[in-house]
RNA sequence: GGCUAUGUAGCUCAACUGGAUAGAGCACCUCACUACGGAUGAGGAGGUUUGGGGUUCGAAUCCCUACAUGGUCACCA
């Protein structure tokens, strides 16, 4: 069960102390298992009592028993306990609960912890594409993942840089460029309509479709599959690119810079609307030189090796891996070449940097274990502070996504879905009137949008997700749209009150009772802080989105219970109007570190 | 095959790292608006936590083993 943090941390002192008055024995905090009470018991914080039981030698029921009277005497907000097998549950008075309220409101940045002793320079990096196709579900996961692993760091005090490296260099870039170049007919973004990083994608398959007709060709004259492949002359010309490439050709120089700018136009569009941002960006053209640079001082250090073809490896057989190319016989970088230089370039950028994370998935864990390896090898002690945030692959009910069975879901067509659907949906339910139609496509955005990211965050990051497009749009139970709507629900409530000049600030006077609604709702805000901390420490937005859920999930019991603006008793309302704020508020916080923002009314 | 991750209700996911009767949503079956927003709430049904061993007061969680499913083992990225 969960352990309990920040509830009553002064309430393991006073039970250390009672312990030593009952049966004389000093007990570490760890020996003293704090944690929730589940909700089908009465209490606050439970004590388990079993660990205890060789210091108390009587039964667990007595135990807890002499326990709790010990602590219902010594500690004055402790208010009762119970009893249940080995279980000490303990309960608050209301006085305490309403006084944590207070503080809470009271806090500002509540949940957020400021910078201190524990804060790091934090380089994030996430998305990374290659530069020569669009963007498409896989990338939208990962994007969401590193934008609100970012935000969530920064929300525990840390300074964080958003930075991509992006692959513009290498064979798949030439390859559109060839396509393009041989049977594009000078098509450009503006002349074809087409995003630009549509159009070149679209040259990037047509390269392959020609390459494998040149394939089957070469198979019939004889060729083996191996030698058809190599063979080809499509693939041939785009080698060839590369080395000029590589060589500085002008030329190709200057293809390379104009499609790379069409592909930049059209992931600014789709980053734009996906809601994230960089601070910087890194290019794979202008890293992979250090990279090079880095492994020749290697081998002259004697670390690398150096074969007599001239290709350059890193023996990791000791370390129980393989051995690992760093520069082929041709001297041309491979990824782990520029993935080297580029973390070198990054640490040169930002000395004080404390901790580089890299959002990639799970496919490239070995990648990222040789990359660490080396990095320390070659000398840099922060290699030991680089941490790849790995998660699981997005697959579709028909299974995984394969570009040649066009089963890949675009980006920009995705969430062109999900808008449309909140649209949809938002029409169906006819509740926009009086609104004017700006705000209401600004609204179908944010709720489709929303629905999108709550979906891809909500799952563990670790583990690969199915993405149902039919599940993902539903609306109802556990989605965005269900939690932006417990937040326009309950800004509603507060417009009202506001409007009829309803105190929203607590009662002066203690409050001497509180309803179970009222508390396990102050109990989950009161949460807020300690989750924000372990979905920081976890590296998980799962975590928030969890949270968020249960706090809507709770609060619409609490709304349907509770009536607020017909209560009569003033303090009551008062109260219950604060606990409504605050809700709203953590809502809309905690689903910002999520990326989501939430409506005023929907 | 080696390494690695995962396996929980029909489906999609939780279970805060060893604690109480394993919880939610979807789908299915009931019920609740002259009330502050029904994109809601209350309830029902649904489980041998992949199988088998072990560790201990106590296991979905740790160990061993078998099975299943991904990923990865390129002079690809």
């Amino acid at each position: 069960m969960q352990k309990i943090q920040h509830v009553a941390a002064t309430l393991l002192q006073s039970i250390q102390r009672v312990i030593q008055q009952l049966y004389n024995a000093n007990l570490h905090e760890e020996q003293l298992q704090l944690q929730k009470t589940r909700k089908e018991f009465e209490g606050d914080v439970t004590l388990v009592v079993f660990p205890l039981l060789r210091t108390s030698k009587v039964s667990p029921e007595e135990t807890g028993k002499q326990i709790g009277e010990a602590l219902v005497a010594a500690v004055d907000y402790v208010e009762s306990f119970n009893v249940v097998k080995g279980f000490l549950n303990v309960s608050f008075t209301a006085n305490y609960w309403v006084e944590k309220l207070g503080e809470m409101q009271a806090t500002e940045n509540y949940g957020f912890r400021s910078k201190g002793e524990h804060s790091r320079n934090v380089m994030v990096e996430y998305s990374s594409p290659n530069t020569n196709k669009p963007l498409h579900l896989g990338h939208i996961r990962n994007n969401l993942l590193g934008y609100s692993v970012a935000e969530i760091l920064k929300a525990n005090g840390h300074t964080v840089q958003k930075v991509q490296v992006i692959n513009d260099r290498g064979i798949h870039i030439c390859k559109s460029m060839l396509a393009w170049q041989k049977f594009g007919n000078g098509e450009t973004p503006q002349s074809s309509g087409l995003k630009g990083d549509k159009l070149v994608g679209k040259y990037y398959v047509e390269f392959d479709k020609r390459y494998k007709v040149q394939i089957a060709e070469l198979i019939e004259a004889g060729k083996t599959e191996k030698e058809a492949e190599a063979e080809a002359s499509i693939m041939m010309e785009a080698r060839e690119m590369l080395l000029k490439w590589e060589a500085d050709d002008v030329e190709v120089r200057q293809l390379w810079a104009t499609m790379n700018g069409w592909v930049y136009e059209g992931f600014d569009q789709t980053y734009n609307r996906l809601g994230v941002d960089f601070d910087k960006l890194y290019y794979e053209s202008n890293t992979y030189l250090i990279g090079k640079e880095l492994v020749e001082s290697g081998v002259e250090e004697g670390i690398l090796e150096k074969r007599e073809d001239g290709s350059i490896w890193c023996d990791l057989t000791a370390d129980g891996m393989d051995q690992k190319l760093l520069l082929r016989s041709d001297g041309t970088a491979v990824y782990m070449t520029q993935d080297l230089g580029t973390a070198k370039l990054r640490y040169t950028d930002w000395p004080s940097l404390n901790q580089l994370i890299y959002t990639v998935g799970n496919e490239q864990d070995y990648h990222f274990k040789v990359l660490f390896l080396i990095l320390g090898k070659l000398g840099f002690e922060w290699a030991q502070n680089c941490y790849h945030l790995s998660y699981g692959m997005v697959d579709l009910p028909s299974g995984k996504m394969k570009s040649r069975e066009g089963t890949v879901v675009d980006a920009d067509d995705l969430m062109e879905e999900m808008v449309a659907t909140a649209k949809a949906q938002s029409e169906e339910k006819g509740k926009l009137e009086g609104m004017v139609s700006e705000e209401a496509e600004a609204l179908f955005e944010m709720l489709g949008m929303g629905a999108l990211k709550y979906f891809m965050l909500k799952v563990d990051p670790k583990k690969r997700m199915l993405f149902n497009p039919a599940e993902s749009i539903d609306m109802q139970g556990n989605t965005g749209p269900f939690i932006q709507y417990t937040h326009a629900r309950i800004k509603s409530v507060l417009r009202k009150a506001e409007d009829a000049g309803a105190r929203l600030l607590l009662a002066p006077e203690p409050i001497i009772s509180i309803n179970e609604n009222e508390r396990s709702l102050i109990r989950l805000l009161n949460q807020y802080p300690e989750t924000v901390k372990l979905a920081g420490d976890e590296y998980s937005p799962a975590i928030i989105a969890n949270y968020a859920y249960e706090l809507a999930k709770e609060y619409n019991t609490f709304y349907h219970e509770c009536p607020i603006l017909v209560e009569e008793d003033e303090n009551k309302k008062a109260l219950r109007l604060v606990i409504s704020g605050l809700t709203s508020q953590v809502i809309a916080s905690a689903m910002r570190l999520l990326g989501v923002t939430v409506p005023d009314r929907m």
